[in-house]
RNA sequence: GCUGGGAUAGCCUAGCCUGGUAGGGCGCAGGUCUGGAAAACCUGUUCUCUUAGUAGAUCGGGAGUUCAAAUCUCCCUCCCAGCGCCA
């Protein structure tokens, strides 16, 4: 949530923002209506609190000197009524200010681009050699930079029929007991999986984080102080007749760990690393990738966190990419790295970078992690303050994914395929984990 | 799931029976004192409002009774203890 004292104060940056990030600014125009009239009945809701303070003061003190004060009684009864109707009102304005200002987008970080597409995102820069075919080298070309690469004799198989192919995935019976975007995964698949995970948090582990496995399902209020209106409309999973909802990552019950709590300030930073499950809808990607594992519904995802002093969150920011890059250059996996368009920014984020492996089957670069520094907004939302000189003040959050299984997954297989067989070699960091150097059928 | 006990400001606690300005302690900040510090003492230390007041709100959340609710009544949430069930 955004601060509404500052959004009274300097509104002109809420509308510079709103406007680079495609944001309707009538939603500004709509809060200052209603501040207003919130304000002018809050005045007056308080004048008559006031009398009736005032009255029921005399009634005590005529009562103690035995007298029945039947007159200032009536006279309360009717400052009541009036009370009630302004209340009412007030708890309406109320309402629909909240409601506007929870989807009033985060400030953006001057160093956002300012642009409005995905496709416009600015190339921060890249590492490794991708293997690239020949036909994709003009779209490969466009989107690195100078990206060193080598060129392919032939397309690699693509996740989808490499899996089914070796028998890994089985993703028609998936569809049968649950549904599109599921998968039962198996056998070397499946070790490769947990090697990944367990690499991923020892690799975090010795880079300061705690590991916490969280809640896999959290209620209304954490999930609204962790997160956003379109993430609950386009993501999230409701258990029926609960007030519970799956989570969709760990950064969400890593951000309302201290809800409503006021951390020492000697404690910042706090990093954490989540291991869960996330639960995503996928609603509105219809149509985009909808055969293999690359974009499920279901996946296990390691998740780095991090609570701060507000000073300090760019440099955790910078980390948080760090951590991420080597995380994948230690994969030997092919990436970019991208700052996120102020239009295609969620509303959280004040600034967001993207690192994009090379897929050389897909011919594309595509996501597979995501760091965003979220300043005060997702702390404010949630209430999570430290104790500074000078009062209490809200820390910054930031997260960024270490791992996502699937996709990285996919990432490995379609970078080491194999050349005389059906199968692909399992990155050398992974082996200490899996016992194992390659999967083939 | 059942029974009982709890939830008061950053933390601890009084007040609840018997309704009438939420009191104290710790911690923290400022001040007096000091060469400097400690101790002692004084002041302040929840939130809201750009009329900043002799203002309003606030005692886990909500509703009710009353001129008036931390206090009485009802519902809910969470915590603790015991019992039950349980991989």
């Amino acid at each position: 949530m955004i601060d509404i004292k500052l959004l009274r104060e300097k509104p002109n940056l809420f509308y510079d923002s709103c406007k680079a990030r495609g944001f309707d600014t009538k939603v500004l125009d709509q809060f200052f209506q209603l501040d207003e009239k919130w304000r002018e009945n809050l005045k007056a809701i308080n004048q008559l609190k006031h009398e009736k303070n005032t009255l029921s003061l005399e009634v005590a003190k005529a009562m103690k000197e035995g007298a029945e004060p039947s007159g200032i009684k009536d006279k309360v009864r009717e400052i009541n009524i009036r009370i009630d109707q302004f209340e009412v009102e007030q708890k309406e304005i109320e309402e629909s200010r909240t409601r506007i200002v929870r989807i009033i987008p985060n400030l953006l970080d001057k160093e956002a681009p300012r642009c409005l597409t995905e496709e416009e995102a600015a190339l921060v820069h890249t590492w490794g050699k991708a293997k690239v075919f020949p036909e994709d080298l003009d779209t490969f070309r466009k989107s690195s930079g100078g990206m060193e690469y080598e060129l392919l004799q032939s397309r690699p198989t693509s996740h989808v029929d490499l899996v089914q192919d070796m028998g890994i995935v089985d993703l028609e019976r998936a569809a049968k007991t649950s549904g599109a975007r599921f998968y039962y995964m198996k056998n070397r698949l499946v070790k490769l999986e947990l090697a990944l995970v367990n690499y991923a948090l020892d690799f975090l582990s010795e880079r300061g984080f705690d590991l916490v496995e969280p809640p896999f399902m959290l209620n209304y209020k954490a999930m609204e102080g962790a997160t956003d209106v379109e993430t609950f409309k386009d993501t999230l999973y409701k258990i029926e007749g609960e007030d519970l909802y799956l989570i969709s990552t760990a950064e969400h019950p890593l951000a309302a760990f201290f809800q409503d709590e006021i951390l020492e300030e000697g404690a910042l930073p706090i990093r954490l690393a989540g291991v869960s499950p996330c639960f995503r809808k996928e609603a509105g990607s219809h149509g985009k990738d909808t055969k293999g594992i690359f974009r499920v519904h279901q996946f296990t995802k390691i998740e780095q966190f991090i609570y701060c002093k507000p000073e300090d969150s760019w440099d955790f920011f910078k980390e948080l990419v760090k951590n991420s890059e080597d995380m994948f250059r230690s994969l030997e996996l092919p990436y970019r790295v991208v700052n996120i368009c102020s239009g295609d920014l969620g509303n959280l984020a004040a600034r967001k970078y993207d690192i994009e492996a090379w897929f050389p089957s897909q011919g594309k670069f595509r996501e597979v992690v995501s760091a965003s520094n979220d300043t005060d907004y997702q702390a404010r939302s949630l209430n999570v303050r430290y104790r500074a000189k000078g009062g209490n003040r809200f820390v910054h959050t930031l997260n960024s994914t270490a791992v996502a299984t699937t996709r990285t997954l996919v990432a490995i297989m379609e970078n080491n395929q194999l050349k005389n067989e059906t199968g692909f070699r399992v990155p050398k960091a992974l082996v200490p984990y899996t016992g194992f150097e390659t999967i083939a059928k």
